[in-house]
DNA sequence: GCCCCCTTGTGAACGGTGTTCACGCAGTCT
DNA sequence: AGACTGCGTGAACACCGTTCACAAGGGGGC
């Protein structure tokens, strides 16, 4: 017999796996009750899926992808200045991230621990796409001269060293210091907005949102060179 | 019949939990097998403890305690100067940080849905005492006129109001301002070393020491007016 | 001394879980 | 027609959290 909905494809799978996540966190995503809700028995979604951690691998790859993808609708809707862009899809992640604080913690909070990701999986395909829509957008910048950057001198040798294997390995045409802009972009949004999704702030303040929307406005100004005076603005 | 290392104390309960723990992550904490552990069968446990949450509480309150205890040890060791003693703290904690990672997750990553925190419990009161002991030290420099602030009028009403509220709730003599810069401080060390300890930078950087260190001295900077010519320093 | 009670342990049990296995049923290809 | 394959089932195993009735032991009152 066939589920109420029709065959048992990939999508009602984690679809229905994200339903039990948003309802009662990672632990309520149960292979029993997933088979259940589509009206099938346990053993029948093993033929589809390898077990449990492989089900919250096909969760994390969907939530990841859902994710890049909302900041990706973002730019296109941008305008084509890059700091309006990078603005664009900084608050494109944190509102994902707001509207959907279970799988943000999926995502970029405590790792799973028992449940291990296999490596060279999908589970890091997605963040290495992630990291470089985010990447590309700070090549932009650069492009613009809109880049701060510290001196190579300032970061150290060994970090500098670090840095100019990062930009080889995701294949950013950036230097050592700009990289470092960049990776300090990336830390500090996601710090902020993990903090913030978290709730672990909420014994200081009432409302999130005014305090949030300052901490990553200041984070843009750090990371950005003023609009040069010779090249009109917006 | 009593365990090969004598009764059952919550010291022992609490320690062979966190061993588990550390060696498995939170699922791995299983009532069971505390109790095989401590040489005696699960219902002998739930004289002791009221479940597997009351559990989680205990551990969660022990390792926050301990975060606390490391904190309050290096001001102990710290010199009289406020900037020394906030730099000391932090890197304490971030120290505390990177040696229990398992245990630092489950204080301050993703809350463990399912898990409900009680109320009123001591899951808040040591978060509260270790947010007090930071606290203590954003009064100190700012009596020592060390904490940058900025201006009521530059936070808007509303943070303004919700940030005067904190002081109050939270008894610290401080303005909105003084009270946004704690905040500040409090929020982004907390997501510089969750990021960290989370490994969720390790697609960038091969080894974060470097990096962490110089975001942390950043934002001492952020926080921190230098120190008066007219007070000679150290 | 005796009895009672309270603390703390035990084994058995219930309902839940992830996972495997032998089986069966429907199609599809030869 | 027959065989093979895809996909579902029920039964089973081991484990989990939790509860229950029961027993062994020590301490206080008569």
């Amino acid at each position: 017999m066939v589920g109420p909905q029709g065959p048992l494809t990939p999508q009602r799978i984690v679809a229905t796996s994200r339903a039990l996540l948003v309802e009662g966190g990672p632990p309520a995503v149960v292979v029993r009750e997933v088979a259940r809700r589509l009206g099938v028995t346990a053993p029948a979604l093993y033929r589809h899926v390898a077990g449990r951690d492989d089900l919250l691998t096909l969760l994390i790859t969907a939530c990841h992808d859902e994710l890049t993808e909302a900041c990706e609708a973002a730019l296109q809707a941008a305008p084509p200045d890059p700091e309006l862009r990078l603005r664009a899809a900084t608050w494109a992640f944190r509102s994902w991230a707001l509207a959907h604080r279970t799988e943000f913690g999926l995502l970029y909070g405590t790792p799973i621990v028992g449940y291990s990701a296999p490596a060279q999986g999908p589970t890091l395909r997605s963040g290495r796409r992630f990291g470089q829509l985010f990447g590309g957008l700070f090549v932009d910048l650069q492009r613009a001269g809109r880049l701060r950057s510290p001196g190579g001198a300032a970061l150290g040798a060994a970090l500098s060293a670090d840095l100019r294997a990062a930009a080889e390995r995701l294949g950013l045409p950036l230097r050592p210091g700009e990289v470092h802009t960049f990776v300090v972009g990336y830390h500090r949004m996601l710090g902020i907005v993990s903090v913030e999704v978290s709730g672990h702030l909420s014994w200081a303040l009432a409302d999130s949102e005014p305090f949030v929307r300052g901490q990553l406005e200041e984070l843009l100004d750090d990371l950005l060179l003023p609009r040069p005076a010779s090249a009109p603005g917006v």
